[in-house]
DNA sequence: ATTTGTTTGCCTATCCCTAGATAGGGACAA
DNA sequence: TTGTCCCTATCTAGGGATAGGCAAACAAAT
C-alpha cells in the first residue's frame, strides 16, 4: 500500500524501462498504467503528453548518467581503467536487464520525435562525447594513450562502438560481447 | 501510369525506406498506401501481415547487401581499402538519404518483433560478421593488419562502431562523422 | 474548534483517431 | 472462366487525449 516511491517516479521509471526495452513507439500509456496499477488517464496529470514524459525520462537519465561518470572520473584511476568502468555501466544495463541505452533507443527513433525530445537526446550525446574526450585527452597527456589520436574523434568512435555493441550483443543474445568491444577499443588506444 | 516498378516492389521499397527513417513501430500500412497511391488494404494482398512485410524487406536488404559486399571483396583490393569501401555503403545511406542501416533500426526494436522477424535480423548480422571476419583475417595474413587482433572480435567491434556511428551521426546532424569513425577504426587495426 | 476554501491525486467516462486485418466485389487479361 | 490485382466497406483493438468528478489533505477564516 504505502509505496515508498511516488506515483510520479513510478511512471518515470516504468517509462524508462519500456523505452529501453521496446523504444518510444513501442510502448503506450496503457502499458505503464497496467504495470503500476493506475489508469492511463492519470499519467496525463503528471505528464501532459507522451513527448513530455519521454523528455522527463531522458533528462533524468542524463542527470543520473552524469552523476555516475563524475564519480568514475573522481576516482582518479588510469584513463584506461576509467574507460573500462564507463563501459561497465552499459554492460550492467545489458546483462542484468537486457536493456539498451535509453538515449540509444531514442536516437534510433529520432525522426519520429518532436523537437523538444530531439533536443534532449542530442544533449545527452553532446555531454557524453565531452566527458569521454576529457578522459581520453588526459590519458594522452599522461602517455597512456597514443598521442597521434584526436581525442574528440576517438571519443566519438568509442561511444559509437559501445552503443552499437549493445545493440549487436542483444541481437546475438550474447551480452558478454559488449565487453569484447569495450576491451578491444581500449587496447587499440593504448600506445 | 505505366510504372515500370511492380506494386509489390514499390511496397517493399517504401517499407524499407520508412523503417530506415522511423523504425518498425514508426510506420503504418497507411503511410505506405499514401506514398505509392494505393489503399492500405491492398498491401495485405501481397504481404498478409506487417511482420511478413518486414521480413521480406529484411531478406531483400540482406541479399542486396551481400551482393555489394561480394563485389567489394572480388575487387581484390587491400583489406583496408575493402573495409573502407564497406563503410562507404553506410556513409552513402546516411549522407544521401539520412537513413540508418535497416537492420540496425530493426535490431533496436527487436524486443517488439515476432520470432520470424527476429531471425531475419539475426541472420543479417551473423552474415555480416562473417564477411568482415574474412576480410580482416585476410588483412592479417598479408601483414596489413596487426597480427595480435582476434579477427572475429575486431569484426564485431568494427560493425558495432559503424552501426553506432550512423546513429550518432544522424543525431549530431553531421553525416561526415561516420567517416571519422570508419577511418579511425581502420587506422587502429593497421600494424 | 469548526467550517470553509483550495489544492492534490487520482478516478470514470468518453472522445476521436489510427492501427492492422478481413470479406467480398469489380475490372481486366490470359 | 479463371486468376490476378486492387478496390470498397467494415471490423475490432488500441492509441493519446480531455472533461469533469470526488475524496482526502491541507490552509484559512470564522
Amino acid at each position: 500500500m504505502n509505496s515508498t516511491v511516488s506515483t510520479r517516479d513510478q511512471i518515470l521509471g516504468c517509462a524508462q524501462n519500456l523505452i529501453q526495452m521496446r523504444g518510444y513507439n513501442g510502448f503506450s500509456f496503457r502499458d505503464i498504467a497496467g504495470d503500476i496499477g493506475i489508469k492511463s488517464s492519470s499519467i496525463h496529470y503528471y505528464y501532459p503528453g507522451k513527448t513530455d514524459l519521454a523528455v522527463a525520462v531522458a533528462e533524468q537519465y542524463q542527470a543520473s548518467f552524469m552523476e555516475i561518470t563524475d564519480q568514475l572520473i573522481a576516482r582518479g584511476e588510469t584513463a584506461a581503467a576509467t574507460l573500462k568502468a564507463y563501459a561497465g555501466v552499459f554492460v550492467t544495463t545489458l546483462t542484468q536487464d537486457n536493456k539498451l541505452c535509453l538515449c540509444g533507443m531514442l536516437a534510433s527513433e529520432i525522426n519520429s520525435a518532436e523537437p523538444k525530445l530531439q533536443s534532449a537526446i542530442k544533449a545527452f550525446f553532446d555531454q557524453q562525447q565531452d566527458v569521454l574526450t576529457t578522459i581520453i585527452a588526459r590519458g594522452q597527456s599522461e602517455g597512456e594513450f597514443r598521442s597521434n589520436l584526436d581525442a574528440a574523434d576517438f571519443a566519438k568512435t568509442y561511444l559509437a562502438a559501445l552503443e552499437g555493441a549493445m545493440m549487436l550483443a542483444r541481437v546475438n543474445q550474447k551480452p558478454s560481447d559488449i565487453l569484447i568491444t569495450s576491451d578491444q577499443m581500449i587496447a587499440l588506444a593504448v600506445a
